[in-house]
DNA sequence: CTATCTAGGTACAACGATGTACCACGCACA
DNA sequence: TGTGCGTGGTACATCGTTGTACCTAGATAG
């Protein structure tokens, strides 16, 4: 348990000043090979490691940023912070979670608070946030955006094709046959019209008006909360309610299971009966019973984009270059509940 | 955007010196009353917040811990994440995940790593290291260690009763009558009989042998991913080997969800035809078809345990105190998989 | 009236790294 | 032989806090 060894103890047993140590570790060119080489011996065997906390203080910068997502309980956000970690190791930085638990005043805190006093930016997926409170988004550090429930604010901006997936969705559906297609989780009244739930609606109304179907108010249900109790309530709405349906589009796959077990206990028969196709592409419907066909929103390529993104904010000099939007690539993925079988699903 | 406030900022408004701005920052009580007012007013007035790279380099505190997993992907740790991160802020911490990736190089490096130099502990739950690695427990700063695959090494160690709360499922089990039951995701021959599979594995043949049943090798699927696919993979194999089997005890959910799924596509029911009863209680147990019967092995004390552990070896002075070992409480929730309905389930 | 104490401060060093400025040396070249 | 320049370094200030030591004015005690 002896004292950590500092850059002044590697220094000493070198023979040099400090400041050689410091250009060694930060591959300054005016070290010769010799002098290097036996450095870095020494920081082997001395075992020696930066203090960040002191680089951090130097510099102004902590390789650390913050993910700020309501909660890692919800299998979308721990997949989406999964590929978060991957994406900003691969760049050497580290990341703190924030779970924000749909706490309006949590998300001010992070956009505000502590976080972006030690952290070199923030990734931040609000879900109670609106449009209305774009301008809390004017931070003092860097932030990315993720989601929907906010556009044209002062950050950069990662999203999803909300609309034309979700109609790639119900085109889905349309294909197999299916014309009386519930929506689940569908927004309420007095959400913005540009949440991640009105774009998607917005993508079944424009497939079915461009087949030619009538959409059916009765078949839509709306809900404020995406969770499988939600989903399965819905489903049980629609049959208490007598609403014929042959298809149902749930607006995330969390939902979509919920559904799956409702419609289980109602002795119906997926995809004979009912077809399902979820939204978001968790691997949980990769292993449910049937498996879940949905959209692959880009989950991915979000992760990697929002890190680019603030990676380069973090390194912008003086003149900011202009916010940025950008839309992930989005896929059905095929699979049971629409009649599909054994899609190739490596990730 | 203009430049951060420091504690020079708030000093020169308040016409006092930074270090009298400190003291009231710090609680310290040597600040009379209006002074303390006049300056916390000048600290809101201005934003100011301390800089905690700097508070990290002068304290050898960071405020941060780190939390090693394999993968936010399976959601136990993902719920485990969630419930060490909420700990955590309640004693003014904050978290950075690590994924080791089941990477036996990515486990050493968490503990001998960059990590334990910029994060004040670190609460380690390995999946490749074993028994034998015991010795890289031994690092300079404050480990938790959590989970079965290392007994008695020098660090605290939070874990579960896997032994008795087995024993207790498969009770479970016989006393719904049933007596041919299968074990799914079992120890295969290399592993360390102390890992949680063995423990359970000793769980289960000890209930065996208390209700007077001769276990049955043929029972017993022996796979090393804990995956939905292995569970799923396992029943398929028991039922190709004819091997008859009325209840499976799955030794975690995960697998047990697989299994429900292999079960179903077999067109057995559950729980007529088979009983199932898995372990770790993930919250997609809930609302599975039908709901999966499991034990709850404690998630919440143990992080709440972990932390605390942890904030104690963060404190701890000189006199370092022995290890401890501490296991959590269990509990068997019976759920429609063995069943069982509407038990009642707030967390 | 002087000595002592306490409350409420102040000044300065230190934490461990990096940036700036500068220096010594050897070599090439006019 | 002196000048210029590149190479490989050094010394010192600095980042924003907190700890240590010290100071001062007023109250209190003798």
């Amino acid at each position: 348990m002896s004292t950590v060894p500092t850059i002044h103890d590697v220094a000493r047993a070198a023979g040099v000043s400090i400041k050689t140590v410091s250009n060694v570790l930060n591959d300054n060119p005016k070290v010769g090979p010799d002098t290097r080489a036996r450095i870095l011996r020494l920081i082997d065997e001395l075992g020696y490691r930066p203090n960040l906390s002191a680089r951090g203080l130097r510099s102004g910068k902590t390789s650390m940023i913050a993910l700020a997502v309501p909660s890692l309980r919800e299998n979308y956000f721990a997949e989406l912070a999964d590929s978060v970690i991957r994406a900003a190791a691969r760049r050497g930085l580290r990341v703190v979670i924030e779970q924000t638990n749909g706490d309006r005043e949590l998300e001010i805190e992070a956009l505000s608070g502590g976080q972006l006093r030690f952290v070199d930016g923030l990734l931040f997926s609000p879900a109670q946030l609106g449009q209305k409170d774009v301008d809390l988004l004017a931070t003092r550090g860097p932030v990315v955006l993720l989601g929907e429930r906010i556009f044209g604010g002062p950050t950069d901006h990662v999203t999803m094709h909300n609309s034309s997936s979700s109609c790639a969705a119900v085109e889905h559906l349309l294909s197999i046959g299916r014309t009386r297609i519930a929506l689940i989780g569908a927004p309420v009244e007095t959400e913005d019209n540009a949440s991640s739930a009105s774009l998607r609606e917005q993508g079944y109304l424009r497939a079915l008006e461009a087949a030619g179907i009538a959409s059916d108010d009765r078949l839509i249900v709306r809900e404020g909360h995406w969770g499988r109790e939600t989903g399965a309530a819905a489903i049980r709405s629609l049959r208490r309610d007598g609403i014929e349906f042959d298809a149902v589009f749930a607006l995330n796959d969390t939902l979509a299971l919920g559904a799956l077990r409702a419609l289980g206990e109602a002795g119906l028969r997926i995809p004979d009966d009912v077809a399902v196709i979820g939204f978001d592409n968790i691997d949980e419907g990769r292993f449910s019973l049937p498996s879940l066909t949905t959209v692959d929103p880009g989950r991915l390529e979000i992760a990697e984009t929002a890190v680019d993104l603030l990676v380069e904010r973090i390194q912008e000099k003086g003149d900011r270059m202009p916010a940025r939007t950008v839309k992930a690539g989005f896929s059905i993925v095929a699979r049971e509940s629409t009649g599909f079988h054994n899609a190739d699903d490596s990730d």
